[in-house]
RNA sequence: GGCCGGGUGGCAGAGGGGUUAUGCAGCGGCCUGCAAAGCCGUCUACGCCGGUUCGAAUCCGACCCCGGCCUCCA
């Protein structure tokens, strides 16, 4: 029984879809005017794993991650570097999938960009207008009238007279009360613009989430995701907008990713200390087994819990891969069969923890445990067994969508700078060893250990070797 | 100030009333020409103080520290 922790009543709850065996799941992505950083990376990470982890569950799932092609930032963005907002977010949305694809990411059923759904965002706004729940301001803007929303707060636990403190009017805006959040925004000259019954202007960024995630997914769809850092408002926001104008509950769960920390700080872009994605992946010869690295790092810890990202966290979870892999190779050069029979206990065990909050940290102890025994079988010769837990753990790692790459160039082997003359000076030791000259071949590791390469002699006399 | 999280062994990081998390590192052994990898065994633990209990790292209360939200942020 799958159980799912909702942001929205604070506990696990049994989860159960609105529509038979259908899951339906929004999640905010990225507002595209800079690189992708790691608290993008790991919500992106946290919800491809979910999402792999809901199939593999058995779940139809339809899953949808917008981009947030218009705002604020955008526009300042683009005129700062003289170019249009179009270009610049193309720009940057082509960025975005370079590093996601290095990610092991795959691509959401949908990825709406707000500039795609005007019309249905300017349908909701005139819903709210019409229920009472919006109204349109001299200067062109359109608010939402908060107070009139009775369950506001119910998702952040936050209660209005609270929040009065520090509420506050900008000097442009024209809201009735310093709670009312903006619907649309009415564009100033030469400022991008849609039309619309109040006039040249673009939406707010509420707004588009509420229209593109019911627009997809209907009214009353069954998980919404992002990172913790968009509870309030953003969620709260959403929740408002949305039964406002349908009059249907939202959503049932609501899942939040805990923070990227750097320092046991918060990782954003107003503290000016994030890493982007890319700089993370260019600190490795092979991007790719960076990106695996990276990917796994994020599932070594549970999705709700702060992640605090040092040069130790990729240290640790290389030295973590590099331990599956290798039993990958070892299995793949026993010449030993795959077979079909799974392993039940690990699938079980596996099953378990994941349907458990999606305890990643604990499903990668159950394959190091399965791993464990396949390094064990395979030493034994047992064969039928190794086949069988080899095939179990290839299930598993996809379920995760970890160990997806070649062993061979994942372990380096394919990819150093001088594979040629590694391998010659790895045949040159074989054939000391074969004439038993162990002085010549020590000479030949330590030639070998400086070029970063470690050995692994087998027991036919050859030798296999990785990347240190 | 209000509202949320959290403090676990040398490090990372789960768990959560009695029984090995897991990975790395350490120690002992097997294997090896020597290594590496692998396997077997093994040491370090639950912020502080009280309480509940036969038994608490796990529940309750106070306290100390850390982080977050209350303004844009994944």
């Amino acid at each position: 029984m799958l159980h799912i922790y909702n942001s929205l009543t604070g506990q696990k709850e049994e989860f159960k879809p609105i529509d038979g065996n259908r899951v339906r799941i929004y999640v905010c992505g990225m507002t595209v005017y800079d690189y992708c950083h790691l608290g993008h990376a790991r919500v992106m990470v946290g919800f491809d794993a979910i999402v792999r982890y809901l199939r593999y569950r058995g779940y139809e799932v339809t899953y949808v991650r917008n981009i947030t092609d218009i705002d604020d930032k955008i526009i300042n963005r683009a005129n700062e570097l003289g170019v249009s907002t179009e270009s610049l977010t193309d720009r940057y949305i082509r960025y975005m999938n370079e590093d996601l694809d290095a990610l092991f990411v795959v691509k959401p059923d949908h990825e709406p960009r707000a500039t795609e759904f005007i019309p249905n965002i300017v349908e909701m706004i005139s819903e709210l207008i019409e229920r009472g729940y919006a109204y349109p301001a001299a200067n062109g803007d359109v608010y939402y009238r908060t107070r009139q929303f009775k369950q506001y707060g119910k998702l952040s636990g936050t209660r209005l007279d609270e929040l009065v403190v520090g509420a506050r009017i900008a000097p442009d805006e024209m809201k009735n009360d310093p709670l009312d959040f903006v619907l649309w925004k009415g564009s100033k000259p030469g400022e991008p613009s849609w039309n619309s019954p109040w006039g040249q202007g673009r939406p707010g960024w509420h707004i588009e989430c509420s229209a593109m995630s019911t627009s997809l997914l209907g009214s009353h769809f069954d998980i919404h995701g992002g990172g913790r850092d968009l509870l309030f408002p953003h969620h709260e926001n959403e929740i408002a907008q949305s039964e406002a104008a349908t009059d249907q509950t939202f959503v049932n769960v609501w899942m939040h990713n805990g923070y990227l920390e750097v320092n046991s700080e918060k990782m954003s872009k107003s503290l000016h200390n994030f890493l982007t994605i890319r700089e993370i992946l260019a600190q490795d010869l092979d991007p790719v087994r960076m990106g695996e690295i990276l990917r796994f790092t994020f599932l070594m810890c549970h999705y709700r819990s702060p992640l605090n990202y040092s040069d130790s966290s990729l240290k640790n979870a290389t030295v973590a891969l590099r331990r599956i892999y290798l039993a990958i190779r070892k299995f793949e050069q026993s010449g030993i069969s795959p077979s079909n029979q799974l392993n039940d206990d690990y699938l079980s065990r596996f099953q378990t923890v994941m349907d458990d909050d999606f305890n990643t940290p604990d499903a990668l102890a159950v394959i190091f445990d399965c791993v464990r025994d396949l390094n064990r079988a395979i030493d034994i010769e047992s064969g039928a067994t190794a086949g069988s837990l080899y095939q179990t753990l290839s299930i598993l790692n996809g379920a995760l969508g970890i160990g997806c790459m070649n062993a061979s160039r994942f372990l380096g082997v394919e990819l150093s700078v001088d594979s040629a003359g590694i391998r010659e000076l790895v045949l040159q030791r074989e054939e000391a060893r074969r004439n038993r000259q162990w002085e010549t071949a020590d000479e030949l590791r330590r030639q070998l250990t400086a070029l970063g390469v470690e050995l692994e002699d087998r027991p036919d006399g050859t030798s296999t070797w990785r990347k240190l």
